[in-house]
Order: C-alpha cells, then sequence, then structure tokens
DNA sequence: TTTACATACGTAGATCATCAGAATATCTTG
DNA sequence: CAAGATATTCTGATGATCTACGTATGTAAA
C-alpha cells in the first residue's frame, strides 16, 4: 500500500473510461458500494500529484458554464501502479483471510456451527 | 483502508501469538515476504496508538538486560478490525483484479485505426 | 418563488500516520 | 575487535488526507 485507499480508487474510477473530477468521486462512491466518499480536497490535490507522476494525464479540456472540465484518462504507467497495487491488496488480504489457526479446529463434515 | 499498511500488517503479525516490538518488524517482513519494512519510529508510535485503541494489549511485560521488553497481544476488537479490513482489501483489490475489459470496443478485422 | 440539492471545480488549514535517523545498550558472529 | 543482530525510545520532517469553506449554474420540490 504504498497508495493509500482514496488514490487507488481514484485510479480504479477511470479504468473504463476518461472522467472528470466529480465523476471521480461518484464512480469510486459506486465500486465501494458507498464506503468511499472522496473529498474534493483529496480528490483534486491528487489529481494533481497523479499528473505530476504521469499516472494519470488530462485527456480532454471543456469549458461548460464557463468554468474548466477537465477529463482524466489513466496512462499505461497508471494501468500498470493500479494494477500492482491491486496485487499487494490482494497479498495483504490473503494472509489474513486465509490464515489457519494454529491449532486446527477441525470441523468435520456435518459438524453444526456453533 | 481506514487502516494503513504498517498499521495492517503489525495486527496481522499478532494473529498467530504475542510478540514484543523487535519481533513484529521481523514477522511482518516474513509475512509480506520482505515487502513490508516497519521502521522503529512507525512501530512503537504505532502500538501505543493500538493500545489506546484497544485492539491490541500488553499481555507481559519483562526487564531483559534493564529493559523493558514488552509483549503485545491481538484483542478480540483488534482480530475483528484486521478481519474486516482484510475485507476491505480484497474487496478494494477484486475491483481491478476481476474488472472486465470495457464493453468491447469491437475492432472489426480489417479495420482501419483512427 | 424561494429553498435546497445536484452538478462541478478549487483552495486553505489542520491532522496524523508514517518515515528517516539517531541514541542507547547488550549479545553474538566472523 | 568490529560488525551485525537484538531491542526500545525519541525527534523532526514529510505528505496524503480531511474539514470546511468559496464559487457558480441547473433543476426539482415546497
Amino acid at each position: 500500500m504504498r497508495m493509500r485507499e482514496p488514490t487507488y480508487y481514484i485510479l480504479a474510477s477511470l479504468q473504463d473510461e476518461p472522467l472528470h473530477g466529480y465523476a471521480i468521486i461518484k464512480r469510486a462512491g459506486e465500486l465501494s458500494r458507498g464506503q468511499v466518499r472522496l473529498a474534493t480536497g483529496t480528490l483534486y490535490a491528487a489529481l494533481d500529484r497523479l499528473a505530476g507522476e504521469q499516472l494519470v494525464r488530462v485527456s480532454d479540456e471543456q469549458i461548460v458554464n464557463g468554468r474548466a472540465r477537465r477529463y482524466y484518462t489513466l496512462t499505461e504507467a497508471g494501468l500498470v501502479a493500479l494494477r500492482e497495487e491491486a496485487a499487494r491488496l490482494a497479498d495483504a488480504a490473503r494472509i489474513v483471510t486465509e490464515h489457519g489457526p494454529k491449532t486446527a479446529p477441525v470441523v468435520r463434515p456435518g459438524a453444526v456451527p456453533a
């Protein structure tokens, strides 16, 4: 997890298609089933940072109602970083989810759960 | 990921048995196959914090060579928090690892790229 | 029609976990 | 005997995130 949760979800939100900031917030909410609520302060700061790191790129910039609307695209490097992070997360999850209790409380077939 | 990587690995290190600080550093290294190197500053600060949050507890305190050696145990609450976090990590990983390529940008055979 | 919410971007200030590194001290290994 | 492992503690810095604003328009409800 060199990457923090908000950053990870920002990149994950861009897997399918370029999105603008506000759409990323909504997409992250969907992807996490409401768990992740990106604060705008977090989002725009992160997008600037990620653009600097070349993990995302501004793919389009429109002017809507006199205001910029920037679409962000995941770069190749961004996709690689995202997948590496996903692998790290899966590894981290596994050491707990696949943790065998040290002295096997063997559940025999047909056993009734407590 | 309300929990950061070092914190997660600290709790995960205590799944099997109580360990003292330095042993946690080594165990986290093992569990992550060398990926996670806990800095001592991170570790001891985190242990204090986690003890305050009742996710770990000092289970034994020895004096070895005139220096305290404290063994930390995962509490029930700590185990619950660890497993919840593992589930979150697994969910997060899944949205990337099980990501189907977006609805077929169908390139017909012989099509000329834009 | 006024209220309120959704859309949309941006900034400022604060928090806090983490990182880097040093200090201290003993024991073991080359 | 020097180096590295063992073991804890503290200090200072970094930096991603959070809270909370500010701006502006469109739209649906009261």
